[in-house]
DNA sequence: CTCGTAATTTAGATCGTTCCAAATTTCAAG
DNA sequence: CTTGAAATTTGGAACGATCTAAATTACGAG
């Protein structure tokens, strides 16, 4: 079982050759003797021959691997976004570290730290919560590029690949006005997070653009999660004032709110418009349909592995900040008439 | 923003010390003094070295790496399985290139190709369909070790861990059975995966057991997805002697069965039984909530990595699989009195 | 034949680490 | 002071590739 593994020089040898040869074979030179190629080609398949990119790259110095971090591999939103990072970086011939954090920025940081050690071209990373922007500056002052996605870390210039929150929750709040409502709230979502600040953000821009309230009570935040939602729409329905819809901070918080409501027997998409956020998977065939603001996650991935992989090619590069449009997908949690929009979209 | 690159020579130089005196600091050798390792330690942090684990490797031949090749990554029990794997392999101070083959065998090939030359000490693979033992054979032969997980692929002598087909469909059987149910057919997936045969036969033990009828008309293969459980379901209720119920090949499929059913004014859970495989995070709440075979899919993803590093670790090994036992988790679909089971679960 | 140029091939240094064998230092006992 | 064993430190050869500069071979022209 235990091969003595080859190398080039027992290529070489076997071939008559000198490893310099065979080396220039494996790097498909024009140099070498179509007859030489040939047969060193035979020797490298008959003795199973395996190239060591390890001992290639300590000479070169430039690896074809890229590192991929991601904070929640079991939301399909993310893991959408890997697959989409996945296809462009194996067709342009790299491989990939990946890992999942699951948003502990410790482990993040230990992940990225091996990643180093084992040379990695350059990072993809889609923050864990909590990462400062003295966490990731010794990996970005070391001029390895760095694209961040999904989510920015303030004060630190890399590149970034980033939805459009802001204007996918102002989107989100207009419709609900033309629907009719007139007091929405913002429900779920940390607001220590900068994406929780620009959806929020949209969300009162576009009450305002109308002439609405957009008071701070409007505004309820709680963990991104199912569970957040059941409680965030407890807490609204204390209020005096009650809305009449809401936009939620994503799918999750969403389908909790669906619940909550529930059990205060107010039935979602009928008596209580409710909007979600990044399309999950689920959106489309829960009870009733989520209206929600769609990313298209695996583009984002695709996008932000093509942007790493230009800046590893280039030389030199400047940071880059790209903003991926969204759209919002009409279906029934809202209220709306049943579906005629979503095929419009 | 171009570092220069420090390497051990540079700390040696700057700590007046040689380079093997800094190498056994590396090391955390108790060789050397408490002193030097202190000055050493300083200079490390201070010139901001960074380890160069492709040289070690060079000279030890022996990596921190394992590779782990999932089919696809955007189906929520395959993302939890390789979060699973993520787990164990990052506890265990080793990095994973991780990548997603989409169902596509000659892909695999490449992307497993590529991690041999990257020096991977080991490999988890849950195989693309299609996948022969021919695919592997060379890379069995070369003594790295390899675990399979979720998908066996037959022929070959490697390690695996897949969950119990058999018994969980056997238990679903046996539930509809106790339901009343007499006539039961078997919807969805492809009739030639080892998977398929596994469950498939495990319904029909349960069925022989009862004295039940458990001919090859009751058995409905299509597409394991939710357009095929569509599909299967129609070619079900245009038999003559119809079933009351069914156990699907997976959720999708179970799921796409209850949008068949319900297209012919057949209400699933109620007068019809509908149970799935798997488990997947939507089953709980779909409507109606699926009955279905829970396989903890993080659980087996852990397993599988734990064999791995024992494997990698061990100089030798055998090849060895694990069966992960299953549990039948009843919900509402199968038509039984709503939720009691679960709790006793 | 002999030469010069183009086409091939090659020796040997090099990349950043580990590891062996040997050298050096330390230090308590004689 | 010596001395020898224990404690530290170190030079230099690997590891498996690439790369440079130089060596060798081929071949058509004179």
């Amino acid at each position: 079982m235990k091969q003595p593994k080859v190398t080039v020089v027992d290529v070489a040898h076997a071939a008559g050759v000198s490893k310099s040869t065979v080396s220039l074979v494996l790097q498909g030179s024009s140099l070498v003797n179509e007859a030489t190629r040939a047969r060193v080609g035979a020797v490298i398949r008959e003795l199973g021959y395996v190239y060591n990119r390890g001992a290639a790259n300590l000479r070169q110095s430039k690896s074809k691997i890229v590192g991929i971090v991601v904070n929640d591999l079991t939301n399909s939103f993310f893991a959408e976004l890997a697959v989409g990072m996945d296809m462009v970086v194996q067709s342009a011939g790299y491989i990939q570290f990946m890992a999942n954090t699951s948003e502990n920025a410790d482990r993040q940081g230990e992940v990225i730290a091996s990643m180093r050690e084992h040379g990695m071209a350059g990072l993809i990373l889609s923050p864990a919560r909590g990462t400062t922007a003295a966490d990731l500056r010794p990996l970005v002052d070391s001029g390895i590029p760095v694209v961040l996605v999904a989510r920015n870390v303030p004060g630190l210039k890399v590149s970034s690949v980033v939805s459009d929150g802001h204007a996918g929750a102002a989107a989100a709040v207009r419709h609900l006005i033309e629907l009719g409502h007139r007091r929405i709230a913002f429900l779920g979502g940390f607001n220590d997070t900068a994406v929780f600040d620009e959806r929020m953000r949209g969300f009162r821009d576009a009450l305002l653009e109308a002439g609405l309230d957009a008071s701070d009570e409007l505004v309820i935040s709680s963990a991104p999660s199912r569970a957040g939602g059941v409680a965030a729409v407890e807490r609204m329905l204390a209020m005096r004032d009650r809305p009449t819809a809401a936009l939620c901070f994503n799918d999750a918080v969403a389908f909790g709110a669906c619940d909550g409501l529930r059990s205060a027997r107010i039935e979602p998409g009928v008596d209580f418009g409710v909007i979600g956020f990044d399309d999950v998977i689920e959106a489309k065939t829960a009870v009733p349909a989520l209206t929600t603001v769609s990313v298209d996650p695996q583009g984002m991935g695709r996008r932000a592995a093509q942007l790493l992989l230009k800046q590893i090619n280039a030389g030199d590069f400047d940071a880059e900040a790209m903003v991926a449009a969204v759209r919002l997908v009409v279906r029934e949690s809202c209220g709306a008439p049943q579906r005629v929009r979503e095929l419009t979209a």
